[in-house]
DNA sequence: CGGTATTTTGATTTAGCTCAACAGACGTGG
DNA sequence: CCACGTCTGTTGAGCTAAATCAAAATACCG
């Protein structure tokens, strides 16, 4: 309505996700389930990674895929989205380097519940999925930091249930936009720009509602001067306030 | 509306919950993570254990606590209960014996996220935090179990997320009973009975729905003959029905 | 047998969905 | 670099599922 200018997200597309062993190496001593492993056995287990890079948009694996391997993300974003018959999406998360995705347990058979797709161009590792339980098995510092990661999102998955159950979608969104600017958030003129291409169809599926709906709820706090937003992108100007319209009674 | 009896459950408030020690060792490896452990180590675990008995409708801890113990039901049933500051609650789980229930991760200050409340009257086993995570250093098996079933249990959870963004109230409470007859459920004269008091409140806060609705909804279900039910109490006629309401399109 | 908590049912209201049309932004090829 | 086509986002109008409010009916408890 006011002020759009061009994109101020720094080009997306184009990043350098080189996915060179160089960076693997060094990426993968960043993933907080290897930090306390020595590094005789990190480079150990980097020989039981893959690296594989994707443009904008591809999907890396699908929902109902037998459930393989699991990856890490080095480098771009990837969203994980669970569809349904009638065609809806759920977006379930989203993902920054250093994070993992695929199933940790299921030592067997199991397929995906979700589908798994880039929101950026990114660098993705994969590691066979037995070959991640022997070294869990091994060392008990990945596998607890593992547990640790899983617990914490089972905890943000309640949280979200919480919100389904209880909060109008005003509030839902106010809380999510503070989630994500935390998480993505880069100082700039405009505030906390969520560094992220992220569309209205994104932020729907987060919340759980319609894109109208999330439209005009987002023309509020525009208007309300909460955020500044384009097409594809938003920045937090007042997370306080969010927050607190978030939490109100 | 039609042949309402007695309440089928089996006296719920009396059963014996002694919580005796030979119990307590006994049901001590019959959980999960401890099956692989050998005897003699189980026996030494089983000391960090102190055991407490509850009549129903306690409270083991409340959300805002500090995190500081894992438990797991030996006997009765435990659910665990998220509220908001409106008053409104959402029931996040309910347990069987064998299941553990507190954060196994946190290895600090960290606080419940909901309140334990007994269903029944049951015997729950603590150990301090600190010293289950010194067990699952010691036995990746433990770690790995504890995983496995973290693991389950967040996908278990963005399956209710994807219900609670995506379907309407009628087809999330048809999904729930045939979870709850799948885990509680017990083969009799009426079908399949779900062992466990379970009132219109305790299914609308796990539908993200009112008691109305759920009362409204339940009726429907009891008119076309796939349950019957009474005060506390359900039994599910035609699983196969329900789970095929759950899905249609 | 009376009292209390649970469940049912009815009437009304409303948040958010759906359908529909339009308007900006982007990028692409001429 | 401009014109066009295609996505993405905005706005409006009506509709509907489910919430809320209210009251009666039923089950259980001592």
């Amino acid at each position: 309505m006011a002020d759009k200018r061009e994109t101020p997200l720094s080009n997306p597309s184009l990043k350098g996700h080189h996915c060179s062993v160089d960076l693997r190496l060094e990426k993968l001593g960043m993933v907080p389930f290897f930090q306390d492993l020595p590094e005789a056995e990190l480079r150990e287990v980097n020989k039981k990674f893959t690296a594989n890079h994707y443009t904008r948009g591809e999907t890396i694996y699908r929902q109902g895929d037998p459930s393989t391997m699991l990856r890490v993300v080095v480098a771009g974003n990837v969203k994980l989205v669970s569809h349904t018959s009638e065609g809806q999406s759920v977006l379930l998360d989203m993902l920054q380097p250093g994070e993992f995705f695929g199933n940790p347990a299921a030592s067997g058979k199991e397929v995906y519940n979700e589908t798994a797709e880039t929101q950026t161009a990114a660098c993705v590792l994969s590691i066979r999925l037995r070959d991640f339980r022997d070294v869990m098995n091994r060392y008990a510092s990945v596998a607890m930091s593992v547990l640790d990661i899983t617990t914490d999102r089972l905890q943000e998955s309640r949280q979200r249930i919480r919100h389904l159950s209880t909060l109008p979608v005003k509030k839902r969104l106010a809380y999510i936009l503070v989630t994500l600017a935390n998480k993505f958030g880069e100082k700039d003129r405009q505030g906390l720009l969520i560094q992220l291409p992220l569309s209205r169809k994104d932020l729907a599926d987060m919340a759980g509602t319609s894109t109208e709906t999330t439209s005009r709820i987002m023309s509020q706090f525009q208007d309300d001067d909460l955020i500044t937003s384009g097409r594809q992108w938003v920045a937090v100007k007042d997370k306080p306030e969010l927050l607190r319209i978030s939490a109100e009674s």
